[in-house]
DNA sequence: CGTAAGATTTACT
DNA sequence: GTAAATCTTACGA
C-alpha cells in the first residue's frame, strides 16, 4: 500500500507509525518499523525551522513532498524529516524513533562507529541515532523517497497497512508560548512501544 | 561582525 | 541530574 503525502504534516505524521523504511546507503540494506514521529507545519508553526522563512538550510521543505530533508543540529548529529503537502508549503514530518527489524548487524556497527550502543533497543531511538543507524547523513538532504521495498530509491518507505494503536502528545523539545509543551501535541508514538523514546519538555 | 539558542546525545558527578 | 561538544541560523550593534 503506498502512502499519500499530500497531505498536511498533521495527516501523513499518524500514517507513518506502523510503517516501514527501508535504506540502501553504502550498498547495505536497513530495514526498520517507524515507531515515533513529530509533525511540523512551517510557517504556522513556531516550532518549525521553516516558521521565518526559506533559508538555504530548509529549501527543501518548500519543495515537493516525497523527499528527505536532512539537517544537522548542534553541530553532532543528523535528524530526519520526510517533506510532504504541497510545494510552496513548509510542511514535513519528523521520524524521531524505529525499531529496526532487518539488518541490525549494519545499523548496530554504525551506531558504535559514532558513539556507544549498548541495548537493541537504543538502535534507533531518537532522531539523532535512528540517522546513524540507517546511515543517512547531510548528503541526503533532498533524496527523493521511494515506494518500492526493491526500488532504485536510496531510502524507501512502506505503509504498514493495518491499524495501529497512536498516541499523540507535546512535541519533544519544543515548547508553545509560556513553555506549555502541550500547546502543539504533534507528536505521534506507539501506545506502550519500548523503542518510543523518552518524553522531554523543552526549555522555557 | 559578534553573540545566543537550538526538532540532541553522551559522559561524568 | 547536569554539563559539554560543536555548527548553522537569527538577530542586535
Amino acid at each position: 500500500m503506498n502512502l499519500d503525502l499530500s497531505g498536511t504534516a498533521l495527516d501523513v505524521a499518524p500514517r507513518l507509525l506502523g510503517g516501514v523504511l527501508i535504506s540502501r546507503v553504502g550498498g547495505l540494506s536497513v530495514r526498520v518499523r517507524i515507531v515515533e514521529v513529530e509533525a511540523y507545519l512551517g510557517a504556522h508553526d513556531p516550532g518549525s525551522h521553516a516558521y521565518r522563512g526559506r533559508t538555504a538550510r530548509n529549501a527543501v521543505m518548500f519543495g515537493p513532498a516525497g523527499h528527505l530533508y536532512v539537517y544537522r543540529h548542534l553541530g553532532l548529529h543528523h535528524c530526519i524529516n520526510v517533506v510532504c503537502g504541497q510545494p510552496g508549503t513548509a510542511t514535513a514530518v519528523l521520524l524521531r524513533a524505529a525499531e529496526v527489524i532487518d539488518g541490525e548487524k549494519v545499523a548496530w556497527q554504525r551506531r558504535q562507529a559514532a558513539g556507544v550502543c549498548r541495548t537493541p533497543r537504543d538502535l534507533a531511538r531518537g532522531p539523532g541515532r535512528l540517522a546513524v543507524a540507517l546511515g543517512l547523513t547531510g548528503e541526503h538532504d533532498g533524496v527523493a523517497i521511494g515506494f518500492e521495498v526493491d526500488g532504485p530509491e536510496l531510502v524507501a518507505l512502506r505503509s504498514g497497512g493495518g491499524a495501529v494503536p497512536v498516541v499523540r502528545g507535546g512535541r519533544v523539545g519544543v515548547n508553545g508560548p509560556g513553555g506549555d509543551s502541550q500547546r502543539y501535541p504533534w507528536r505521534y508514538h506507539l501506545a506502550g512501544d519500548p523503542h518510543v523514546s523518552a518524553f522531554r519538555a523543552g526549555k522555557v
